[in-house]
RNA sequence: GCCGGGGUGGCGGAAUUGGUAGACGCAAGGGACUUAAAAUCCCUCGGAGGAUUUCCUCUGUGCGGGUUCGAGUCCCGCCCCCGGCACCA
């Protein structure tokens, strides 16, 4: 009787030995190649996941398929463990959040251990200890003395459920991103970060982002919105106030008809003073503001605008054009206010149409292209008319020709607007890195002294869930001395938003115990960049921009050479079940301790990267997983059955000759196997085919086992096989597959194996098979040696009796020959 | 509206450089073993039609064109789905 695949003492004596031995921990060795895996490191929610066992899953058989090839594998594991969920428990369940989340931690631990995953545990990082956070203090203060880090008064993203403050990329259709409440606008004091300094690297950085997917790089790309184009100047009339616009279509500027202001524009209440109803505008002015801050597209009905009752002028017609105040101007954006030019914008057209304003033509479509012929509404480059002395001119030309002009004449310049906003970091809660500013009345501002890093949260902070900053209300933690004067003064408040932590925890884990600076550099140099990094596109915006942000800041400090942390990011898609993604409302959650339970972790982790591409969405199928399950019992079984061949050695050589049909082909596909498995896991990150092939090359075994058996290369070659397939099933499936390499007789472990290798010659059989089409057709094949004359092929693919049919009257006009592999006859 | 990605059996998905479309797995159907069930093993499995013993023909990768000896793959024009951004001047 056969041993039964017990996956549950299988697993659990392995995890026991690789955590013992400790196999997976390394450190620097300048004389091995080194590879870095780095998956989005998990909040403490409570539990694991199947998006957590996808994602880690992926990394898990990279890193232990690099370490076979070789390389030196840092594949580090840690906690993003500050964040609001933990403070919400703290108020609902009087637990406190760092109770809650170790707590958290320290099962979802045991719950990674059970998947057998390849973690160095030793460099376990979790962001909410002191130890960590002291670095988040620390960097912030080199920000500070840059000017990197900054206090601004401005209208923040308030999310009322939350009590705390967002960042624009927090807020997901005027709605918070965790608690989907409506976002409100306040007007705050709050720390920023200047990443605007950065967003020319960080949009010129994509060039060197090849490994990342394209959308990830179009999001970003457009989050950052960069629009080249020119600043100019419009004097009001008969004053010597002047209103500065930004356009991208300077080329346009002899249509501009007119200019309008956004309601919140601080010259607005100036302009309308003592023209006619001012009081009614100053309602209109204040009506709209509020408008405004609804974050609502005004479709074309609800445009609407006032005139201020000045003019400007045009700097290059010399005009006394209208000063409008509208709807639909964003003070956000540019300068607040713009130059309309509504026979070349659509916004513009429809405003003009509204308030009977001159539309002016200066662009017409260049050569025969026709002019879109609905409403006169041209909002292409073309050619200028109308345009002094810029007419004839295309607007490629035009627009540098301009821009030089506004330059000579001091009226503007070309400049670039960028839509990316600076990083508001202030959060009014507890559960945070407190941010190191001490607030004096003298002083003014000051930076806590190195010396006094960490500042850690205090203690006797109490979690009601009321308005305000819970740090506000401890005053031990308040109250405190001036650094430099020693007077009396106040600690700020606020903590930093999570991002900060998430931004460089991918430094730390090179040297998770440096104590004199966020990591060792030397270290840090050996390591990064991170080789491949895995985790949800969800991040593609938020965290994806905060960590290349830091990195470049970092760099600029001297702490490291690199420019971009991640040059290769693999987005792993979402993990669904019936058609949308997992979560509790849904009731379609699958629980990985439950799967594991039930078939054990080689198959939970081998059924999660099979059913789909790393890239895709995966749909979770409770009977797919069952084919996974039997897969590995099939493989367990046969070598049971198989186990006395590994026992005795076979007699010498035979030669090459003797080799019957069965064993050449096991073999050639046992290197073909080797070869696409090489790829799909270490070129192309394909794990589905991976393992479709490796499921191939176990059902050849299979069927030519019994045959192999017979002879004594059989034999010989069956054990070979055998070898090779629990080296590559092994990253997918180590514990069976280790437990299996055991039970044949070796005594060090497959981890530390080598992965094997393919010959050439072998990759490619003796005979092809050549296929015949008729004018592209398919209608037969037959069997070749490898390398036949053409002529040859040729002919006998022509004398086929089925070709015969289709070419005897007509005769072959044409026969195209791809070697070894197809004639096709055109007729 | 703009940007990015995609559309292949009943399902998840293969097809890597333009060269046998549907690998691998799931589901389904049939059979073997069994008192029975489970498990396991074997066979069939895009559609239509015809021969029916192994077979033959047509058709088929969202739609319509094109390039090519040959197109899921390349080009042009559409349709639809997903994701992101959106009064961005």
């Amino acid at each position: 009787m056969n041993k039964k695949y017990d996956f549950q003492t299988i697993e659990k004596k392995w995890q026991d030995k690789w955590q013992k031995e400790e196999i997976f921990k390394v450190t620097e060795d300048p004389n091995q190649p080194k590879y870095y895996t780095l998956e989005m490191y998990p909040y403490p929610s409570g539990r694991i996941h199947m998006g957590h066992v996808r994602n880690f899953s992926i990394l898990d058989v990279i890193s232990r398929y690099k370490t076979m090839n070789g390389y030196n594998v840092l594949h580090p594991i840690g906690w993003d463990a500050f964040g609001m969920p933990a403070e919400n428990a703290a108020i609902k369940e009087g637990i406190h959040p760092k109770k809650w989340t170790l707590d958290n931690i320290s099962h979802m631990k045991s719950q990674l251990k059970r998947l057998g995953f390849s973690y160095d545990w030793s460099r376990e990082v979790n962001t909410c200890l002191p130890e960590y956070y002291k670095w988040n203090q620390w960097i912030f203060l080199k920000m500070f003395e840059r000017g990197l880090a900054f206090r601004k008064k401005s209208t923040v993203n308030w999310c009322p459920e939350c009590q705390t403050v967002l960042a624009n990329e927090q807020v997901i259709n005027e709605k918070c991103w965790r608690c989907d409440t409506e976002v409100e606008q306040k007007h705050m004091e709050q720390w920023f970060l200047k990443i605007t300094d950065y967003a020319e690297e960080l949009l010129s950085g994509h060039k060197k982002l090849h490994k990342w997917p394209q959308n990830v790089i179009a999001m970003q790309k457009n989050w950052i919105g960069k629009s080249r184009g020119a600043q100019l100047n419009f004097k009001v009339s008969d004053s010597d106030i002047s209103i500065e616009t930004f356009t991208t279509r300077i080329d346009t500027i002899y249509g501009a008809t007119f200019l309008v202001l956004s309601p919140e524009h601080p010259l607005c209440h100036k302009l309308i003073e003592g023209s006619e109803d001012e009081e009614f505008k100053r309602q209109w002015i204040q009506d709209n503001v509020r408008q405004q801050h609804t974050g609502e597209v005004i479709s074309e009905e609800e445009k609407e605008g006032i005139f201020t009752g000045k003019t400007a002028v045009n700097p290059f017609t010399h005009e006394n054009i209208p000063i409008w105040i509208a709807n639909y101007v964003l003070m956000e954006y540019g300068t607040g206010a713009i130059m309309a030019v509504p026979a070349h914008d659509e916004r513009d057209f429809q405003f003009a149409q509204k308030y009977s304003l001159p539309i002016r033509e200066v662009i017409v479509p260049e050569g025969n292209k026709e002019k879109e012929e609905s409403d006169g509404l041209f909002t292409e480059y073309g050619k200028l008319i109308n345009s002094g002395p810029y007419t004839g001119m295309t607007s490629e030309e035009a627009i540098p020709e301009m821009i030089k002009f506004l330059q000579d004449k001091k009226l503007g310049k070309g400049t670039v607007l960028f839509r990316l906003r600076d990083w508001g970091i202030s959060r009014q809660r507890y559960w945070g890195t407190p941010i190191p500013i001490i607030y004096c009345k003298k002083c003014g501002i000051v930076k806590v002294p190195y010396k006094d890093l960490p500042i850690a949260l205090p203690s006797d902070v109490e979690f009601k869930g009321e308005e305000g900053s819970p740090l506000e209300k401890s005053k031990s933690f308040v109250q405190t001395k001036c650094p430099l004067c020693h007077g009396e003064a106040r600690r700020e408040t606020d903590t930093m938003d999570t991002f900060f932590d998430s931004s460089w925890y991918y430094f730390r884990y090179c040297s998770p115990d440096e104590k004199n600076f966020p990591f060792d550099p030397d270290k840090a140099d050996y390591w990064l960049p991170v080789d491949l990094y895995v985790g949800g596109v969800e991040h593609a915006i938020l965290h994806l921009i905060y960590a290349r942000f830091f990195c470049k800041i970092l760099r600029d400090l001297g702490l490291t050479d690199i420019d971009e942390p991640f040059p290769h990011y693999l987005g792993q898609g979402m993990v669904t079940k019936d058609g949308s993604a997992m979560s509790k409302s849904k009731g379609n959650v699958v629980d990985p301790d439950e799967m594991i339970g039930k078939y054990g972790a080689d198959t939970v982790r081998l059924f999660i990267l099979f059913a789909a591409p790393p890239e895709k969405e995966f749909a979770w199928d409770d009977q797919g997983i069952e084919g996974c399950f039997r897969f590995l019992n099939r493989v367990w079984i046969f070598f049971q059955e198989n186990l006395d061949l590994f026992g005795k050695t076979e007699e010498a050589d035979h030669s090459e000759d003797e080799l019957s049909g069965e064993i050449k082909d096991i073999q050639i596909k046992m290197h073909q196997t080797i070869k696409k498995v090489t790829q799909d896991i270490g070129e192309r990150y394909h794990l589905n085919t991976a393992i479709s092939s490796i499921m191939e090359f176990f059902n050849q075994i299979k069927k030519a086992s019994s045959v192999l058996r017979s002879n004594s290369p059989g034999r010989k070659i069956l054990k070979q096989c055998m070898t090779v397939l629990l080296k590559l099933i092994s990253p997918f499936a180590p514990h069976v597959s280790e437990e299996l390499w055991e039970l044949t007789g070796h005594t060090s472990l497959l981890f530390h194996s080598l992965w094997p290798e393919y010959e050439d010659s072998f990759v490619k059989e003796e005979t092809v098979t050549v296929v015949v089409q008729v004018n592209g057709k398919l209608r037969d094949k037959f069997e070749a040696e490898r390398n036949t004359p053409q002529e040859e092929i040729k002919s006998r693919a022509l004398s086929l009796d089925r070709i015969q049919k289709y070419v005897k009257d007509k005769g072959p006009k044409k026969v195209i020959y791809i070697k070894n592999k197809l004639v096709n006859i055109v007729v």
